[in-house]
DNA sequence: GTGACCACCTGGCCGC
DNA sequence: TGCGGCCAGGTGGTCA
């Protein structure tokens, strides 16, 4: 499923695909993927627009147009093709954007969760759904005291809490399995009880496994891939993420799985003790 | 403000 | 072999 990497890595294939293409019509085949406006107000807008950069915040990815942003969250299965119009519809294509140079972006989603906003240009940073995103992994204004004030009141597990995208952006099921390994830290831990040693890990360990994932073209599990089919690789340094039995690669325990929050949780209950 | 729960949605997997 | 039920997951909405 698209995390931070994996919407970097779309987002970078994307570019070299549709840069300075201009959108000449939109089917819209499933509307419930546009969040906003209503879909015949989108498509209508969209028309004429050009696409003059792809940038990312968090997992949305943000393609601008001459008067607005499109926003498009992949959510699980969210992913792009550019397309030839006589090429047949698959069943699951359900938003394409048809260009002036006769190609086609194709927006492929099998269980139909990811989302499209467009947003004004003006707009962009002080409506839903940018708004209410907290920092990048790699802004300076990520530290121990941030965390510590976010943290403060949150009672949760440090699992549930770590995948609180209003607080850091970008990091879904997968990586807070392998942030809190590398950070030794338990997942049923209260973030509110987390000291400033184990803040300065997580804050060091999301910066890590990101930036190594982003070098790998991020994760593929099961049914994902990115754009054109592109594989991650970062699966295979997968520390715990779907090693259930497996041995620690640190201590030799046995990896166990529990639910956390509803969310599948890995982890090593000797190494993780914190 | 916070936490718990549910809905969204479909393919894959498992047990019968 | 075929069927039914469960699971996976990110996010937003509702309710206490």
């Amino acid at each position: 499923m698209p995390e931070l990497p994996e919407v970097e890595t779309v987002k970078e294939t994307l570019k070299l695909q549709v840069l300075n293409k201009k959108i000449k019509n939109v089917k819209v085949l499933y509307s419930n993927i546009i969040e906003y406006p209503a879909s015949d107000i989108f498509i209508k807008e969209l028309i004429g627009q050009t696409i003059n950069d792809i940038k990312r915040r968090g997992k949305w990815l943000l393609f601008e147009l001459d008067n607005y942003y499109l926003l498009s969250h992949l959510r699980m299965e969210g992913k792009y093709n550019i397309r030839n119009p006589k090429d047949s519809y698959d069943k699951h294509e359900h938003v394409c954007f048809e260009f002036t140079d006769n190609t086609e972006l194709r927006y492929k989603d099998t269980r139909k969760f990811g989302r499209m906003h467009l947003i004004c240009k003006d707009d962009l940073y002080t409506s839903k759904p940018l708004n209410e995103l907290g920092l990048e992994p790699w802004d300076e204004l990520l530290t121990v005291e941030y965390l510590k004030d976010k943290y403060k009141s949150k009672k949760n597990p440090i699992k549930t809490v770590i995948l609180d995208q209003s607080i850091i952006v970008g990091i879904g099921n997968i990586y807070a399995d392998e942030i809190l390994f590398l950070s030794n830290i338990n997942p049923f831990t209260k973030a509110s009880e987390l000291d400033g040693e184990s803040l300065q890990k997580i804050i060091d360990n999301t910066r890590r496994v990101l930036t190594d994932a982003i070098k790998m073209g991020g994760t593929t599990i099961r049914t994902y891939t990115s754009s054109e089919g592109v594989h991650g690789r970062f699966q295979q340094n997968l520390l715990v993420h779907n090693h259930e039995g497996d041995l620690c690669p640190v201590c030799k325990n046995i990896i166990v799985k529990v639910q956390i929050n509803g969310r599948g949780t890995y982890y090593c209950e000797k190494c993780q003790n914190n």
